[in-house]
DNA sequence: TATTAAAATGTAACTTGTTTCATTTGGGTG
DNA sequence: CACCCAAATGAAACAAGTTACATTTTAATA
């Protein structure tokens, strides 16, 4: 590799001058710019990004942990991350933690270690080992979708889940059906606790009754929606309704569905969540609500950006709207087979 | 930030038995060792992995490039990617290029500004600016998928996609269809010639006519799929089989399908390439070629490790074996309409 | 107890760019 | 021609580690 000290050698000045000559062009006269910028050139150099970011203290760089680079609902967040990112001259760099606590902890650390000046947090858990817990309080992290679980003063940006729910309650409840199901994700998280308990209060309002047996999986996974689908069809009077708590899970759910000989959205209706690209090209397509993940990528950066340049937050908290589309997986209840 | 200066002050030790007691810690006696331990704890001490960078000249990195993260199949190489990665104590930067040159330029760039030490590029095209050509002449990189293009020296590993496009020729024939259309990926790339080829070379051998008409396409999207499909059953006489270069082609090319009133696999057999995972559990579940892409993502790896060690590469050029998966988007052909 | 090799530790040079501070150069004015 | 300010440049310190080499300590042997 070749340093700046060999440009300044074959240039004929200082190692201090080639640096203003790159940097600050302007604090260089133009014929001495022009020496360096030919040396440059003939010796083939390029500054080592390294020693400038030990320099200045700052790596310019962000990392992202996504805990599953798979989830389509990710990778439009992540587009979004990357476009404002370069934007303000920034690089992400992408964690895939696979759900795995030690990678996780591992991608994390790299905010402590200088290899990035901040992290967006795709998943709802602190993502710092039990060691670097006290090192990371003041760390810039902003979270997406989720709220870092027990460490509440992190910014986060979120849809408004508990509406969404209350949303397709009603659009199912207007096509008459009154025995639902559900098949939820990852427990035990923000968005299961929203999506859930606004479904719940529309059923509550109109007095349909959702017994326990009734909420199944654990989950984001097509696997989790075959197994959904198998555990609530078993009851005496299974569900003409079900709500799934992504699309993926909807997916699997309607492939079960029709595997067990059940017409989709004739016998039972299926509704997901995210509308990720297939989503639309599914046979049905999937009625869905449509997360502007794309944007809660870019604001996610722009709250980053400006905790990683130590300007105040207008809030701390972010909801974005949504969209319910409304497909084909859902349809009126077939009163004849739903005895 | 804490440096190793506070660390080796509140130890009482000098900096360099601090670096040993946390690099080599065999090189320390035990007693120093604990003091240097308990003052890291104390002092919240990471080491600048900048600065451990910059000193060893490893940046113990790699740059893939991605043209496209919303592909199923690029994801499945990258995890293979990141798994072997990580075995070796390298971490793994994502560039998601978006088929932009620019982004691939800078990306690639990374290499060499000591921010990676090698890179593995997922596209076809020498990432490189034309300014970089010379630089990048010596710099660690292997293809997966593709060769680079007009670069044939750098190791590459693929796909037999010849013997792949000759499977798929195969089975269709098998079937009974004799009117074959088909929706290719990106023109002008060895996978392009290599499936096409193949495929060709069977409905040549079996006296098949093929007519340039009957090949449409020209990047892997859902959206080429539904193109494909208008455009090939525009004919008087449509194929009855039409081989996709890939499974988001394949998704595209049946939702049109069966807006154009046609039944998959009744009226029109469809495969795919890649096997991603939804075509498992599409309807029909997607006849399709699956890639051993985790495989190709280690082996990538593999090779790039050898050369970033400046060890010989056993061969330059590593060839993978396929699975054609049948399942139900292909079947016989149906007489009675296919006149 | 003296000798000596091995182990432990410290000093200072080194990695590559950036930046402060001092010095030189240049051009305009009196 | 001297003077002065500004612009241009260089020397050296700096960032935060690693490491070669020198020095000290330790422990074993004679």
């Amino acid at each position: 590799m070749t340093s700046i000290r060999k440009v300044s050698a074959i240039a004929g000045v200082s190692i201090a001058t080639v640096s203003r000559a790159l940097k600050t062009p302007e604090q260089v006269s133009p014929g001495t710019r022009q020496k360096v910028l030919d040396a440059v050139k003939e010796a083939g150099y390029r500054p080592n990004w390294l020693a400038t970011s030990v320099k200045t203290g700052k790596s310019k760089s962000i990392v992202v942990l996504v805990p599953n680079l798979l989830n389509a609902f990710f990778q439009r967040i992540i587009e979004g991350i990357e476009s404002a990112a370069q934007e303000c001259g920034y690089t992400v760099l992408l964690g895939d933690t696979q759900g795995r606590k030690t990678l996780e902890n591992e991608y994390a650390s790299m905010v402590l270690t200088s290899r990035a000046d901040g992290l967006i947090q795709l998943d709802h858990c602190f993502p710092f080992s039990d060691n670097d817990a006290e090192l990371a309080r003041s760390i810039p992290m902003v979270s997406v979708g989720e709220r870092i679980e027990s460490q509440h003063h992190y910014p986060f940006i979120h849809l408004d889940n508990y509406s969404a729910g209350r949303a397709l309650a009603h659009h199912l409840i207007s096509y008459g059906h009154v025995r639902f199901g559900a098949i939820a994700g990852q427990i035990q998280s923000q968005i299961y606790r929203d999506r859930l308990s606004g479904f719940k209060s529309v059923l509550a309002e109109e007095n349909i009754d959702f017994p326990d047996s009734m909420l199944v999986g654990g989950s984001y996974t097509i696997e989790e929606g075959i197994r959904g689908v198998n555990e609530l069809m078993k009851h005496k009077k299974p569900p003409t309704a079900i709500f799934c708590f992504n699309d993926d899970i909807a997916i699997g759910a309607i492939h079960q569905l029709r595997s067990l000989n059940y017409k989709v959205p004739k016998d039972v209706s299926v509704v997901g969540f995210d509308n990720i690209r297939v989503s639309e090209f599914m046979h049905p397509p999937l009625t869905t609500i449509d997360q502007p993940a794309y944007e809660m990528g870019v604001k996610a950066v722009e709250m980053l950006y400006r905790m990683m340049h130590n300007q105040e937050l207008l809030r701390t908290r972010e909801i974005m709207p949504f969209t319910l589309l409304e497909r084909h997986s859902s349809g009126p209840i077939n009163r004849s087979t739903s005895q």
